[in-house]
DNA sequence: GTTGACTCCCTAACATCGAAGTGATCTTCT
DNA sequence: AGAAGATCACTTCGATGTTAGGGAGTCAAC
């Protein structure tokens, strides 16, 4: 039968380009002590002063749940602060702290080095087609993609009990006494 | 002061058109009860027939820590096998088990066909144009990315104790009574 | 003014990520 | 043979991704 797929592994190949360049900041971002999505929420707030959660979620490609640990975490740290909006008490203000703002003031000008380095080794050229190719899959200016119908349920497989690892063959053990 | 960031963010991007991309596939494998990795896995097994843990690692972008917890729960799925190279008793071959062989022959049609519709929403074009960017920044073939270099370590901010939420502001309690 | 729908943020539970480290096995050198 | 070093899968720990659901606040219809 051997029904193949004659596309390549998109998602994965995004991911794979994706590793290839974060590779060269992750090292920065660790050096003071941030993950990932901790920067990238204090470069958005740099940018934009005040946030409230949600837009923070969209823009930072981070869900909600996520999000809520996050912002806690960096509270703590001291590098956010919350308040709630008077007018409506469900929403919440995001803003940097002066020691975040001090942060993102030390951590920039690295971070703009090494896109200049980036640039270097990959070209003008390769950078700007990538955002521009990057840009036509982001937008929404074109035909929505349609789902597939899906078939009938087909029960998932069984749920695990208690975990093996590979086990050990007896072959050499054996053969050796 | 103000020191600016004049590139967008990369890594960013590339997230936020790889999630454009993933969600139209997303609701197929979920249907099936599998993760993203999961299927990645599959498929990629069903390309190589059999294959070790760090080749998995190495093609499917899974890190060796969350490999192990993967393929552990896909074997009490009973969708592949592990078994110990009599050889070389530190290695592992994993194969698809015949279970998992008709649960890829099952799924590949499906995804076969949303790829089908997100080609033709995208464009013929765009999607080429997609693999042959991508593959440049993926491919080692140019120049290697220079490292900045770090100052010395500014101390981390000061770790959590208990986190909390935002507090609640007074202003309309207090005004109510 | 109370109910019901809705919105927003949050928690819970589980899986994965990312960094660091362990144990067992194999290889190489002495 | 024996010791040092390398490899490989695995584990540990804290943070984040995903899905599901809960609690408080707002708004509108009744």
């Amino acid at each position: 039968m051997q029904s193949r797929i004659s596309y390549r592994n998109l998602p994965q190949l995004f991911l794979k380009a994706r590793e290839e360049l974060i590779c060269h900041f992750r090292p920065i971002l660790n050096h003071f002590g941030l993950t990932e999505q901790q920067w990238r929420i204090l470069r958005v707030l740099s940018e934009r002063e005040q946030l409230e959660p949600w837009e923070i979620c969209d823009i930072c490609q981070i869900l909600s749940p996520s999000l809520a640990g996050v912002l806690s975490r960096m509270d703590d740290m001291g590098v956010i602060s919350r308040n709630r909006v008077p007018e409506d008490q469900r929403r919440v203000i995001v803003r940097l702290s002066p020691q975040g703002s001090a942060l993102v003031e030390e951590i920039a000008p690295l971070i703009q080095a090494q896109y200049h380095k980036l640039e270097e080794a990959l070209g003008r050229e390769l950078i700007d087609e990538l955002y521009t190719v990057l840009d036509k899959v982001i937008s929404g200016t074109r035909a929505p993609v349609e789902r597939i119908t899906l078939p009938p349920a087909s029960p998932a497989p069984a749920t695990a009990e208690k975990r093996k690892r590979a086990p050990r063959s007896n072959t050499r053990a054996t053969a050796k006494p």
